[in-house]
DNA sequence: ATGATATTGATAATCATTATCAATTAATTT
DNA sequence: AAATTAATTGATAATGATTATCAATATCAT
């Protein structure tokens, strides 16, 4: 938390940016969620703590945040774009049930390892990679085979 | 392309639902069409052959061939959802320069095969999945270590 | 051909995100 | 500590992509 608070102050001053209460205060609202959040989840997150805050400066403080390194977007369901934290965290992938949206987040050493020998196949520099299983969980499967019955 | 037609043709019967001249106008620019196009770049194609074509009707003609198995959508850059044919054609996955927008596509077994690993572990029924590497490609690793020189 | 129903294109509406801008605030310099 | 400079804010308008609405039209089983 605090580490976090001042790497992002390290990062703004870096880029000649301020660090002002507004982010401050989006920043003590991200760095209490937890998962998978929207732009709109934060601001009402952010909100308990000053409601005057306004919307534009969340969008515009969750990109600073994930420039910074902080918040990287996750999985890209329908709807608007996600943010989770990125710091600390371990790199994990998503798994997702299309029946009734259930999300498992995974790691799978094998896959992280293939995806460097494509990388340097072809030459490329890593820097990131957004994989996402679907499926139907065991649930969910079950149910659709009784209606099809 | 003959395949196609009735491939659609039956899933909208099967749906109840009619095959019309518009559905034919934009499937016969889908067919004709290569790599990942946008609503709006089947638009255009399909105009050549109708210029009265509505878009509403792209959009809905495209989320119907994604339906029908016909069409799936690629790798979710920024910007319009876009579409490309998986009829026939083999699985792969998306390799993407962040610097320059090069798109290498890709097929790597191991990683297939992980994956199946994982549907298994949590008990899933794996219906697909959409893998994105992202990085620098050699000319723009190259480019940008310059100016960092 | 007839009738029931799906479809069309035009248009308005929605949703998420960005741009604009005058007023405010933070960091620097005096 | 005040003045200076530039970044930031919140409100609001604008945008881009997609979806909803709806009266007129086209399709298809009978
Ligand atoms: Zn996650
Ligand atoms: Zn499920
Ligand atoms: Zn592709
Ligand atoms: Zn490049």
């Amino acid at each position: 938390m605090k580490e976090e608070q001042s790497l992002f102050a390290n990062y703004l001053k870096s880029k000649g940016l301020k660090m002002t209460s507004a982010r401050r205060t989006v920043l003590r609202a991200f760095i209490k969620s937890e998962g998978h959040l929207s732009a709109e989840d934060l601001l009402a997150a952010a909100k308990k703590i000053d409601p005057g805050l306004g919307q534009a400066t969340v969008f515009r403080t969750l990109k600073l945040l994930s420039d910074a390194g902080l918040a990287q977007d996750a999985c890209q369901e329908e709807g608007p774009r996600r943010y989770e934290h990125v710091y600390k965290q371990s790199h994990h992938d998503h798994l997702i049930c299309i029946g009734c949206g259930k999300m498992i987040e995974f790691c799978h050493p094998e896959i992280e390892k293939a995806q460097n020998e494509i990388f340097k196949k072809f030459g490329f520099r890593g820097t990131g990679h957004k994989l996402e299983l679907r499926g139907l969980c065991a649930d969910c499967a079950r149910k659709l085979d009784e209606e099809n019955k």
